[in-house]
Order: C-alpha cells, then structure tokens, then sequence
DNA sequence: CGGATGTTTCGGCCGGGGCCGAAGCATCCG
DNA sequence: CGGATGCTTCGGCCCCGGCCGAAACATCCG
C-alpha cells in the first residue's frame, strides 16, 4: 500500500519518471540516446553493460514511460529520446549531477591517446577538448556568465571566420555554448552546438577523424599544426 | 559489482540524482519544498505520508546528494531545497511528467498563490505566466515557427512601449524567447530572456514582488490592474 | 530537575525489482 | 527451405532498500 495511504496529492508524479532515471543501466542508455542518433536494443544493451534480456525489460520500461521512441525497422528495433523535452530535462540532470560531484565511474582512461582527444558525445574531450576551451576562453572569445558560458562579440566573428555559420546553430533550441566536465582533465571543455560545431569542422577540415569503433579522435599532421595555430593559449 | 563493469564513461551520474527522485516519499518531500518554505522534518513526514522515523532517513539521503539543506533551529531541523538549480530541475521535470500524464492527483501546487503566479528560474508562471504568453500570442506579438518562438514586429513595438529595451537582450546570446512548459497549467509560458525582462518590469514598476523565501509572486492592487490591462486575452 | 516535544538510530521484516540463461519468436539471407 | 542474427519472454535467484516501532538523543520549558 505504500506511503499513499493518505489523501490526494497535488501535482505531476516526479516519481515515476525518477525511478526510471535512478536506476543505472536505465540511466546509462538514456546518456547513451543523448547523442540524438538511434541506437539498436544490442548497442545499448552493450553500452549499458548488460544482456540483450535485461535491456530489453529496460527499454520496454523507458518506451511505457515516454521518455523513448522504438522504431521498428528490419529485424533491429531501433530507439531515441522521445522528444526534446526530455533530452532538455535529461541535460538539466545532468547539469545538476555534475554540479553535485556525482560523476560516472572515476579513474581516467590508461590509453593515452583516448586521454589525448576523444568524443564526448559530440563534442571534443581529453587534452584537446580543454584546450579548446582555455584558448577561447584567454582570447575573450568565450566568457563565464553567472549561469554558464557565452560567446562573446569577437567571439562571433572568430566562429564565422573559422567557417561556423552561427544561424541555423541559434536558432535551434540546443544551447550554443555549454560547459561539460572532462573526465580525463578534471576540467571544463566545451559542449552544446557550437562545441559540437567545432568537432565536424575539424573533420571536415580532415585535421581530425573519429577511429572506427573508438571514441579516439586522430589528429593528421597537418591538423595537428593548424589546430595549435588555431586554438593558441593566450600569452 | 552492478553493470558498471565495463570501462570508464564519461559525464555526469543521472542514476544518483534519479534514484533520489524516483521513490514517492522523497518525491513527495521534494514537492513539498517546491514552495520555497522551509519545513521542518516532521511537517516533511506528514506532508510525505510517513513516519519520522521513515522521513529522517530520506532527509539525510536528500542531504548528502546535494539536493537539500538543512537549517537547525532549536529543537528544530528546517530543511529547503539547495538552490535555484535544484528547483529548477525539478521543475523540468513536473513538466515532463506532467505531459507524460504522470500525475498524482491534482494539478500543480497546493498553494493557491503558487498557482496563481511564481517565479520559474527568473521568468514568470502560473497563471499570470500562461496570461502573459496567451495574450502576446493572441494579439500576433508572439508567433509559433517550426523551432520555438519569436517575437513579431508589432510585438517588438510593444515590448518597446512597455518599456523594454531589445537591444541588448538581442546582442546577447541567450534566446529572446522560449517556451516553457508550465507546471501547474500544464500549457506554455514564455521564458527566454524577455520573459526574464517582462518580469522584471513588473517588479521595477512595483505591480508584482517577489516574497521572501518563497517563489510566489504577489501583486499589488494596482499592479493586477494594471497587469490585466497591459496583458488582455484576445477577443 | 523532570516531563513534553522533535528527531535520529537500531533491528528486523518484507516486497519489488534487477539480473541472468534458456528457450521462443521474428526477420533476413543464402 | 534452413541456418544465422536480433530481440523478447519466462522462470528463478537474490539483494537492495523502504517501512515501521521502540528506544535513544536532543532541546525546550515550567
């Protein structure tokens, strides 16, 4: 019977949606949708860390409470993040956790190359991640608000002189700038759009490419040289 | 050892801050102090439908993971929510279960004046706030494109007239508008850095204060006035 | 000081729910 | 068609954690 036993609450049931979250494995397949691509009842069972059997119990919990979207296709089942009310309210979470401490797992990766550069979603982390951060930041390019981080007004012409359009990126409600905690650094690098803009113009600069089934971001030589250049650390 | 077996991830632990939220006792004390009140443990024990036994120790769990705090006061322990960002979050996520159609049993607050008009992060809601957005919207001040929403010409006139200077809200980088799903109405409320200016026009001009420890907004008798006139459904 | 009131700790009960392997469907492909 | 692959269902194990009453602390008050 519960605690319920008394009359009537008022008020949404936070509850519901809480225990949802609060378990691991459920919070790591949510973390896992966060990037917005759809993932198959396999990889997020493997990004979880459990049996096919036991996400499927997971998943079929998250789609009954809306907060995932199956779609069929094959013989795959494929899933996202049922809107964006909830990858805002997933991100605001997860804002609140990082600001407790309350960090996933601890020790930093061994492989250097992954502590180097590597995806964080679907922005820059490691080494180059922060470095990316300190730079715009000393430059006056960036600066800390009370609530979080913002492009300054020279800040805008140094992203549409390195080849961002700022436009479609404002226009969308994803934040364009947000701090995120880089796990290997202990220290702040960049997210939101324009975090993830300057990802996929590395790419397509071919200065940088994501290794196939890592989370490993390659430097070429030559994207090595132009992204120091780029991204120098004030003085 | 649970499903973290596998190396390291990255970001912030949703599953701490969610399994706070996911059991109905402490889901119901974290409504509770949604008010902004201080409460103390028992007043939380009664509110939550269990014992002071039970109570203390959701209060300690609540405390070490950051979401409250306490205040000891004679034989007393007062606890509140540990800042804006707690609230602010759990907001958020009313509004999501709300829209998922978890409700307890009643809409929103139990506080009539929380109802009727609160500060949500630093822009109004409650009814006054879906009273200011239905009203920009039905007058054509407000329009709904595909991403969100925006002001119109005529409504850039208004906001001027009102008393509200655009430009620096517009050179900024947070959006000028944006929605937000109300808590207590279950509808849209504008928030955005003109919902923040709205607001505080309405406290420059002395209509509507804030009160102290609290997020309810109370109006003067000549701001309601005044705030029916300036903000009139359509038709 | 002693009794009233508020809060926490302790011990023990109990149920929900997470986990897995194996078996059962569904789908694709050669 | 039959074997591979992806996903779900079923059954059973087991532990976490919520719940309470009783008793211990803490504080106020007369």
């Amino acid at each position: 019977m519960g605690p319920q036993h008394r009359t009537m609450k008022e008020g949404p049931d936070i509850s519901r949606i809480g225990a949802m979250l609060g378990d691991p494995a459920r919070a790591n397949i949510l973390t896992a949708l966060m990037s917005g691509k759809a993932l198959t009842a396999g990889e997020l069972a493997y990004e979880a860390g459990i049996t096919p059997a036991t996400a499927s119990g997971h998943l079929r919990k998250l789609e009954e409470s809306g907060l995932i979207l199956p779609r069929k296709q094959g013989r795959h089942r494929y899933f996202t993040l049922a809107g964006d009310e909830v990858a805002h309210a997933l991100e605001t979470l997860m804002g609140l956790a990082a600001e407790r401490g309350h960090l996933r797992s601890r020790i930093g990766p061994r492989d250097p190359d992954l502590r180097a550069a590597r995806v964080c979603y679907d922005h820059m982390a490691g080494t180059a991640g922060v470095r990316i951060f300190d730079s715009l930041l000393g430059r006056g390019l960036l600066e800390l608000g009370g609530t979080g981080v913002s492009l300054t007004g020279p800040g805008r012409a140094w992203a549409t002189a390195f080849g961002i359009d700022l436009a479609p990126l404002e226009s969308a409600r994803r934040p364009l700038c947000r701090t995120c905690l880089d796990w290997s650094e202990r220290r702040t690098h960049l997210a939101g759009s324009l975090g993830a803009a300057i990802l996929a113009n590395l790419q397509a600069r071919r200065w940088a490419q994501r290794l196939q089934n890592s989370r490993v971001i390659s430097f070429s030589d030559d994207g090595r040289a132009g992204f120091e250049t780029h991204f120098p650390l004030a003085n």
